[in-house]
DNA sequence: ACTTACCGTTAGTTGACGCTTACCATTCGT
DNA sequence: ACGAATGGTAAGCGTCAACTAACGGTAAGT
C-alpha cells in the first residue's frame, strides 16, 4: 500500500502534530516559539517535528542557534494528491454501487426470501 | 478545533481501518466477509467499523442476520472538504510566506550581530 | 573563556488502543 | 422449538507511542 499515504496519515493522525502542522501554516517558526504556544514540552515538539519531517511534510533550516521549521509544499502537495485519490475512489465507486445489486464477491447466498408470497 | 477533522483523521489514521475503508470502496460488505479478507479477527473489525461509523464515514444496515457496511458519501465528502481546507491553507500560505521576511510574532530579538568588529 | 540560549537525543514511564477470547443477542432455516 | 449463523460487546492483555526529565552539543554575546 502507499507508504507515503500511510506515513503522512499517521503523521497528521496525532492531534498534537496536526496542531503543529496548522501553526506552521502561518510561516516558518522556531522550535522554542512553537513549543511556547503548545501545551507540551519542547522535546515533545522536537519529536513531533521529526515525524513530520520524516513524512516529508516539513523542512528545517538553522539560522544561528535556532532551527526554523516550515511546511514542505512538495510533500504536502503529494500527500494531498494521495488523499484526493482516496476520496475519488471512495465517492466515485459510490455512484456505481448505487446501480449494482448488492456487492462484489459475496453472492449473499440468494436468500429465497424474495420468492415469498 | 474541528472535531470532525480530528475524528476522521484518526479514524483513517489506523492502517487496519484505512484498509477496511478501502475495501468498502468496492461496495457494501458484511462484517464476516470483511473479516475473512483481513488479518484480524471479526471482533476487531467490528470495533474498527464502530470507529468509522462514529466518525460518520460509514453507515450500516442489517439484512437478515448480516449487517452490511458501506461508505457514507456525505461523511466522506465532508471530511474531504475539511482536508481541502487544510491543504489550501497550507499551500496558499506558503506562497505568501515566500515574500514575507521570517515569521509572525517572534521579532527574533534583533541580534545586533551585525554590529560586531 | 565563560555564560546564555536553543535544540536534538536518550532513558524511562505511563496512558491509550488494537487485538483476542469469551459471552450474549438476534435472526434465519428446519 | 431448536440449532446454526451473524455480529455486537466486555474483559483482559500486550504493545506502542507520546510525554517528561536529564544530558550533551552548538552557536551567539559579553
Amino acid at each position: 500500500m502507499d507508504a507515503y499515504l500511510q506515513a503522512g496519515l499517521d503523521a497528521l493522525g496525532d492531534a498534537t502534530r496536526m496542531a503543529i502542522f496548522q501553526k506552521l501554516t502561518h510561516g516558518p517558526v522556531a522550535v522554542n516559539e512553537l513549543a511556547r504556544k503548545m501545551p507540551v514540552s519542547r522535546p515533545a515538539v522536537s519529536q513531533h517535528l521529526r515525524v513530520l519531517k520524516d513524512a516529508g511534510l516539513v523542512t528545517d533550516s538553522k539560522v544561528g542557534t535556532r532551527r526554523y521549521y516550515k511546511l514542505n509544499p512538495e510533500g504536502v502537495a503529494r500527500l494531498r494528491a494521495h488523499f484526493d485519490q482516496v476520496w475519488e475512489k471512495a465517492l466515485g465507486a459510490f455512484q456505481i454501487e448505487a446501480e449494482k445489486p448488492p456487492a462484489g464477491e459475496s453472492r449473499v447466498r440468494p436468500t429465497r426470501r424474495s420468492r415469498r408470497s
